[in-house]
DNA sequence: TCCACATGCTGACACGTGTCAGTGAATCTC
DNA sequence: GAGATTCACTGACACGTGTCAGCATGTGGA
């Protein structure tokens, strides 16, 4: 008897009451009229037997789970993702339901864990395959995904340029990454990078992808340095795809004797939580984790019919002003 | 009719046979026989309707479910948390069960969560509440937890000390965190530097704790530098927490323009993502995270029985030489 | 020819829950 | 006081699965 978990029969037995009354009291069903006195034994009895409803049997009868499911799959590593989690996690918790991460470990891996484990929503911080999408559809998982190319989606970067021209920056270098399978983040942070230049009449930046997610070759930053302070129009400020490539940047300028800021300008993108500790410290842009985990929980709860669409997302963001970025050095070629 | 999900009564009747013949067939159960030609019509009958059985049902009759939950209460963050939950994803999938990330919100939220989710068993990387570890029992959900004061668990600190040792370091400082919610975490390391100078007779450590788990203070780490680099007797090294700590001691020392490694080494502990990037670039200790995970893995298998239990964890670990460790610089006191 | 046994398959049950129709009693309405 | 309505509660079903006893049918041995 003991040792055995306790069921809701056990809870309507020693409540001298049917499972159904049981049920009623433990949902909290308002149409169904319970005396307070009743209400209590039972609440009592759940209390007394440390009652705890069984989960795979409630997903079988209600036909979904509390589970919201939420898809890591290979998003570049930083801070911000462990606190999209933690917000997500809390709104999940508020509102009932408990979310998991599953950090995907191949496109491949989905079904099986979907025979595991039956969310009543997915979210994922990327954009999945279609095959997955398929799957999800065809179990009738409503997903929310991340859309990486909805517009306002550069306004970080849009910050990164607006700060180094605002400081009088003109030639800029922009450095991120080469590795492929980051490439779907890193395309449109470059795009939005281009056209803020442009959109400010600045010269066009000149664009290196460095290889390695994450881990930053230090080397191959540093002979971009070179080339791109090599000239006669040299570049003044760098721009970074994230605070990991704007740390490389700090190294290899360092390796290269080159002062940061006084000759050049770095600004990275992300506060990690390395930025105020690189020397100088790092300028960089923050982003709004929680903000974002709103947002997907709002869409999230859209899906699941509890609310209306919600607005498009606008991201928030804005510079943390540290030591890396200063007004670039007199020009030995002045404009014009 | 489509829409709906297919089951298993959906697969039986394509296949012409009997719900319990396309269970034991996808189910490969031996001791059933059933002949190769209504075994493959079967398999085909199940793949034409995408039949992904059903979770909750499955797990209501098996009496257990096939998830694993990894509690990921506050650890202090590093790669090596992603590294073994990286490992540990991939080590449950291949025995067919399915791994899922909890990000703990509080202690109080354990029930919550086991109402929507009930692991065949659940594995912890720090040692969790009494009332966690009852709530679990009375749900009888194995538990494995790292043993955060297990013998060898001062093997990386031991590493530290050696390489400092090593080089000659006689006076060395200890800086650590003072955040209480980091205790569990800082306290054996402690302990083990202490005990690691003592085994090789060097003088007793000096230590000190800064506040701030994820944002270390720079300022204060600074003024302990001043404090230890002062008198006639200065450390001419730190072994630092983490690798956070010891970027921030990088930092001060930066700010009060003492040269690391010339006039002060400093060692860290994780080799995380951003340790090549410092200036100098921060000799640290590896440990090995998969190594790891494949412990806590044959830890949850034997609670799961199915295999013998473990012998008891040794811990891997190595230093990673870069530059922020060299000799001390030679003592104005000369010993004896 | 009869029994023993293996093969291939099926009907029925159980897991624990949420819900709905229904039931006896009490109360209200005219 | 008959009928209508509300109150407080219950019995029975369904969700989709895994499993077990059992049922025909063939197959071999004595």
């Amino acid at each position: 008897m003991t040792g055995s978990r306790s069921t809701s029969a056990d809870v309507a037995r020693r409540a001298g009451v049917s499972r159904a009354t049981v049920s009623y009291v433990l949902n909290g069903r308002t149409d169904q009229s319970i005396p307070l006195s009743t209400r209590n034994r039972v609440l009592a009895a759940a209390r007394d037997l440390d009652y705890v409803p069984h989960a795979a049997s409630r997903a079988l009868r209600r036909g979904t789970s509390n589970l919201v499911l939420l898809i890591n799959a290979g998003v570049p590593w930083s801070t911000n993702v462990t606190d999209v989690e933690d917000e997500l996690t809390a709104l999940v918790a508020a509102s009932g339901r408990s979310l998991v991460v599953w950090r995907r470990p191949g496109a491949a891996a989905l079904q099986g864990m979907l025979a595991d484990l039956e969310p009543c929503v997915a979210i994922s911080m990327d954009t999945l395959t279609s095959e997955e999408n398929n799957l999800l559809g065809r179990l009738s998982v409503p997903l929310v995904a991340a859309d990486l190319a909805a517009p306002g989606t550069g306004l970080p970067t849009e910050l990164q340029i607006d700060r180094l021209a605002g400081q009088g920056h003109h030639r800029i270098a922009y450095l991120t990454t080469s590795d492929r399978a980051l490439q779907r983040f890193a395309a449109p942070r470059t795009d939005a990078i281009v056209a803020a230049c442009v959109r400010r009449g600045l010269p066009e930046p000149l664009i290196a992808g460095v290889p390695g997610g994450l881990t930053v070759d230090v080397a191959a930053v540093a002979r971009q340095l070179v080339g791109w302070l090599d000239g006669r129009d040299p570049v003044t400020a760098v721009s970074c795809f994230n605070d990991l490539h704007a740390a490389a940047c700090l190294a290899a300028a360092s390796d290269l004797r080159i002062e940061v800021p006084t000759e050049l300008s770095v600004i990275g993108l992300d506060d990690d939580i390395f930025a105020p500790l690189t020397r100088p410290a790092l300028t960089t842009v923050r982003l709004g984790p929680q903000h974002f985990a709103r947002h997907l929980w709002s869409l999230a709860r859209h899906q699941l019919g509890e609310t209306p669409a919600p607005a498009a997302f606008t991201p928030t963001a804005h510079i943390v002003e540290r030591a890396s970025v200063t007004a670039p050095p007199p020009s030995p070629f002045p404009k014009r």
